[in-house]
DNA sequence: AAACGGAACTTTATGATTAAAAACAATTTG
DNA sequence: CAAATTGTTTTTAATCATAAAGTTCCGTTT
């Protein structure tokens, strides 16, 4: 009914932290400081004070503000749970994870209502959230209203790979005619550092390479200072970090091929081999979206 | 202070005119026909019956829908022409107007409160309209809500540009591997002969141009199926086709150059030519880049 | 089987409500 | 007395509730 206090609650959390770290009959700076300093307006500050006064944490006159007793960990407010942190980024997370784990067939008509009530988030924030999604073809809205989830099939897969190679080779391409004394050889090299641990001990660490294919990807297509590209680059190591985290099978194989095949592009591109760099680009790029499309095929059947 | 009823005026116009079409004594089609032909659905149809035979001129009973008198103009509903058509097209067009024109620095702060009094658009409806932009990088939401615009910058156009010239070449390289079957050939001796007769009266009809060459980009990424692509076309198009319609410079000249090179890439690529086309599509999509970036600094100093 | 009647549920635009910001005025302090 | 700080009022804007419009579903009728 009318908009939440968080910003409040935040603030006072935090006077109630700077009470604490003064002794009692500490001064607390100006109205306009502590604004300043907790990125809120003097009105939420006056309003922490004055609560702090009621808790008789504070004396409060005119510009003396003195802290007459140590605040205790009972003295701070709760920010219920669900609302504590940037809520949209934890709901972005489920709805993916409900959407590409497939428990949903292409095609179902999303109801907002519906959604908003088993994410308990408020039907109009679940709109907004959806229509930030339709660029990227996950949903679909309908002509009378409503919303269609076109799901994550086999020719989104393919198309996403697609793009994705597309993008990736122009990284490639950009990394080869880098200058020597361009950061990417640095970081490459230690990459490839990462690579060779990793291989080492292969077994009993296949599972940190998901984090280290992520930092590599995204090594390559800093090059490429492109908005754009990095845009996508994001919705990208979403989706295929999704399909890591599901996609068990054989994981310890592959992961082990996909290192060799980072380390046959780091070599080729080290070396400013474009043509080798490209091949092997475009091999791993196959491997990806090969493995992609299988797990999506295994979870159908399942 | 509930939803607009747009829709069932619309809908009774409708059902108006057909009861006109017919004498009386004329019965009407089914509930589930009338509201299958007008795309609704049936509860507005009914709410149209209904109201027909209030006004005495429709007996209803079951299935048995009798004109009784011919509707006068007076019998049709009102409906306010500020909602008429689906404004968020119009709204989209309106938007990408006032920021492409750099009315408004980068960096603005926007407030939905006084952008959709300004363009008359609920506040919801330009908050969703907002997030739809997101992905572009043209705005931005602020950490504590509100949001930025980015603006229409040279990085931006630059940036553009690039992300259009690798989705291009690759469109390139796409075309020259089509089969001879493939129906962008006939498209592009079709297009190759619009260019023809437009070189030919190019001083009385350069202004036919902007649309000829969207036609002919739009032509080349069709042949790329991928809906990503297509996603970005559709805003590089636009974009590049605001600016088409003011940088009003030197055009004839411009277009006719850009016939030529146009011409040039048509040829290469009739010709299965993947590096002469590759080198023809990276000339034009330089000259483009650099007329975008002139008209933008003219913009800006003017 | 096709069409109707009605109820249950969704979507969606607006209003009410309140937090937060901003603007303004008064006061203190160095 | 100027600058900074505080006190007060006004304005802005985020959120939920609400109510109307519209859709869909299911049982009933023809």
């Amino acid at each position: 009914m009318a908009r939440t206090d968080v910003r409040f609650r935040r603030a006072y959390n935090r006077l109630i932290e700077l009470c604490g770290a003064l002794a009692p009959g500490g001064s607390l700076p100006s109205e306009n400081a502590l604004a300043a300093e907790f990125g809120v307006s003097r009105t939420v500050v006056r309003a922490g004070l004055k609560r702090l006064v009621k808790v008789g944490i504070l004396s409060w006159d005119g510009r003396e503000k003195t802290v007459l007793r140590c605040p205790e960990e009972r003295d701070r407010l709760a920010l219920d749970g669900s609302a504590s942190g940037d809520d949209m980024e934890e709901l972005e997370a489920r709805f993916l994870d409900w959407v590409l784990r497939f428990d949903v067939p292409a095609g179902t008509p999303l109801n907002v209502a519906q959604l908003s009530r088993d994410f308990g988030v408020a039907p109009h924030r679940l709109q907004e959230f959806l229509s930030s999604f339709t660029p990227f073809g996950l949903v679909e809205r309908r002509p009378h209203g409503g919303w269609t989830l076109l799901g994550f099939t086999r020719d989104f897969a393919v198309e996403l790979s697609e793009f994705r190679s597309v993008l990736e080779l122009n990284a490639v391409r950009h990394v080869v005619s880098a200058p020597v004394d361009h950061s990417i050889w640095r970081q490459l090299g230690q990459i490839r550092g990462e690579h060779l641990a990793l291989k080492e001990q292969i077994d009993a660490k296949f599972h940190d390479f998901s984090k280290l294919d992520e930092r590599f990807h995204t090594a390559l297509n800093s090059v490429v200072r492109n908005r754009f590209v990095a845009e996508f680059q994001k919705v990208i190591s979403l989706i295929f970090h999704y399909h890591y985290m599901w996609d068990k099978t054989d994981e310890r194989r592959r992961n082990a091929a996909a290192i060799e095949e980072h380390l046959a592009l780091i070599d080729a591109l080290e070396k400013r081999d474009e043509a080798a760099a490209e091949e092997a680009a475009r091999c791993h790029l196959r491997t990806s979206m090969t493995t992609l499309l299988s797990s999506l095929r295994d979870h159908q059947l399942g």
